[in-house]
DNA sequence: ATTAGCACTCGCTTGCTTAGAGTGCTAACA
DNA sequence: TGTTAGCACTCTAAGCAAGCGAGTGCTAAT
């Protein structure tokens, strides 16, 4: 597939450009004035011609000027573009807007991450809060809180630290609190949460049964806490973006991408497929799996927190998009979230 | 402004009924048809006029049929239109929906609220999370994680229980801690927590360092944390719903809209307003405070924990909406939060 | 006071024309 | 043999006129 020739690479790659900008179906006339190629427009127009019938470019109808196809800007990102670093002032200002240099809490980090992506970008951005349950259990510890309730704090080797109040419907001497949780503790140590099983869990219930006839209510709610921590949230950013975009004039598409974005289930799974790689990844078009997005590029990178994979960022857009751009952007993004979260 | 004869109610009722089903000016022969009111079409035909004149109804074109304009929509809302119940049905499904018997976090069952309110009247639906700041203060509690860090423990009169990670720079001795809990415990009871400023966070500091040259690092901390978190959150649902209404069928509005609905702070403002209002508020177009919603109408009520008022929640639609059925449906969520939320 | 009838208005749709941009092909040229 | 100039052809978008239909306002009859 890399096979062709230099001057139809700088021919695809100038009409690439040139759409990615103007968002027009690209003439031969305009390439030999705009992008000295040192050939006349009848020249380009074979090119065109060659380069149509391959595959990379497609022509909205008879009459008009060219469009790059799936396949255009796919080859035009492997091997055409050139990926664009940031200036250090916009570097700058994303270090800045993170607000790194304050302690913030870890989904603040998260929020403002997505809102600077999109609005540098000019696309939607969605980013996935850290996962929880990919971490490994480091310590629990419940706080009495009245007679009746009791907080649950459970922290890890990411530096997470969640916590969710309990009832306790029995009252528990503080001696026997502190027999629960040095058991809990003792047992847990060095596990992954996704390996406190409700088995596990109903395991050490039944072992803490026998010799300790109380906290059942507590076991049950610890269980549903860890359940409901499972769930990642993905946070949004810039969903007006997308209405920039020419490509979205039509109503009717706008209404399903809102509705996808309403569904933050789907946008987790759609960010997850990507949490393996190790590099930035393009999707372009139809190489998503998801229909609801296979008119949109997908520029996704994972985060990690002390070098743990543990969620992942991307923008989303139009096909049409600037990919040198956006990309150097998520690299960016990338290294300085995984610079502000591991610490 | 109630000196309207029996007649031009009933055909003022049915023009707005009418226009909010199909969203097409109203003829007077659709009326002489559809809504057995006994007269002809000329008949009608001049109580519109007369309608018209007194600013109820207006013509978008000299040849068009009548729309209700704000003025109409006022009158129908306040005297003519009946504020509908929902069947036993709806109701189950909404108790259903906010999942009220597991235990939820608040933060859950708001946003639950914020999704089924949206779904049952096609609407966008918006709602504050319970102000922290307008709470009591109940108690405060410092738990020692390790060497360096310390989770802060907050909790209210209404139930709340913030918390938040601080790092302690000096090491504290576990009895030096307890002093300062104790003390702070002891000067902060039974205030609201906005009445806990910086200012006197700073006298309780000076006061503390005669006695315990520590802490310095955890009182910034303590106080960033209150800062933050009086930024209260707004949820919204069904964002998407605007792009069903056909007065939304403008990209530039909706592009307007959605650019407001990222604004999380302008949302709080909007709903803040009607905090004070112990009952359902409909405010129509232009009496709307905010100008990027003056195209809408905004229904919204306040809700209450034990009793204090400390958030509101609200739907968005355009002025053409299905008035009896949203304000049922407002005034059953509410009714359903307060319950949910005071245990 | 109400209604039937009728002329009139105005926006929407349809069909037609025109301008403009761009292509593909052919023939001439280096 | 590769490149270019020229020209006929295609297709879209924009503009315009005519006809349709819904609805009004007025007048005269009931």
């Amino acid at each position: 597939m890399i096979t062709l020739s230099e001057r139809k690479k700088r021919i695809l790659q100038a009409v690439v450009a040139d759409y990615i900008r103007t968002a027009e179906p690209v003439g031969s006339r305009t390439i030999a004035r705009t992008y000295r190629i040192g050939l006349s427009s009848a020249t380009i127009r074979n090119e065109m011609a060659d380069l149509e019938e391959m595959g990379y470019l497609a022509q909205p109808h008879t009459s008009a000027g060219r469009i790059p196809s799936q396949k255009g800007y796919r080859f035009y990102v492997d091997y055409l573009m050139d990926p664009g670093e940031l200036s250090d002032d916009e570097e700058l200002e994303i270090i800045h807007s993170l607000g790194i240099e304050k302690m913030r809490e870890i989904e603040q980090i998260i929020v403002s991450a997505a809102r600077v992506l999109s609005s540098i970008t000019n696309q939607t951005s969605l980013i996935m809060g850290p996962q929880f349950r990919k971490s490994a259990f480091r310590q629990l510890r419940i706080l009495p809180l009245d007679e009746k309730r009791g907080l649950v704090v459970l922290i890890t080797d990411t530096g997470f630290i969640k916590n969710k109040v309990i009832n306790l419907h029995q009252t528990l001497s503080p001696a026997e609190l502190h027999q629960v949780v040095t058991y809990l503790n003792q047992k847990l140590s060095g596990l992954n949460i996704d390996q406190v099983t409700t088995s596990l869990i109903n395991e050490l219930k039944r072992d803490l049964f026998r010799r300790l006839e109380v906290l059942e209510q507590a076991f049950i709610l610890l269980e549903e806490s860890l359940k409901e921590e499972q769930q990642v949230r993905v946070f949004l950013g810039g969903t007006s973006n997308i209405l920039n975009q020419p490509e979205f004039r039509n109503v009717e598409k706008i209404r399903r991408m809102l509705a996808l974005f309403e569904q933050e289930s789907l946008l987790f799974e759609i960010l997850e497929e990507h949490l393996g790689e190790d590099n930035i990844v393009v999707k372009i078009g139809k190489e998503n799996a998801f229909e609801d997005i296979q008119e949109c590029t997908l520029i996704t990178a994972a985060y990690k927190i002390n070098d743990k994979t543990l969620g992942a960022l991307g923008v989303l857009g139009p096909i049409r998009m600037n990919y040198e751009r956006v990309i150097g952007v998520v690299r960016c993004m990338v290294d300085k979230l995984n610079r502000s979260l591991s610490s």
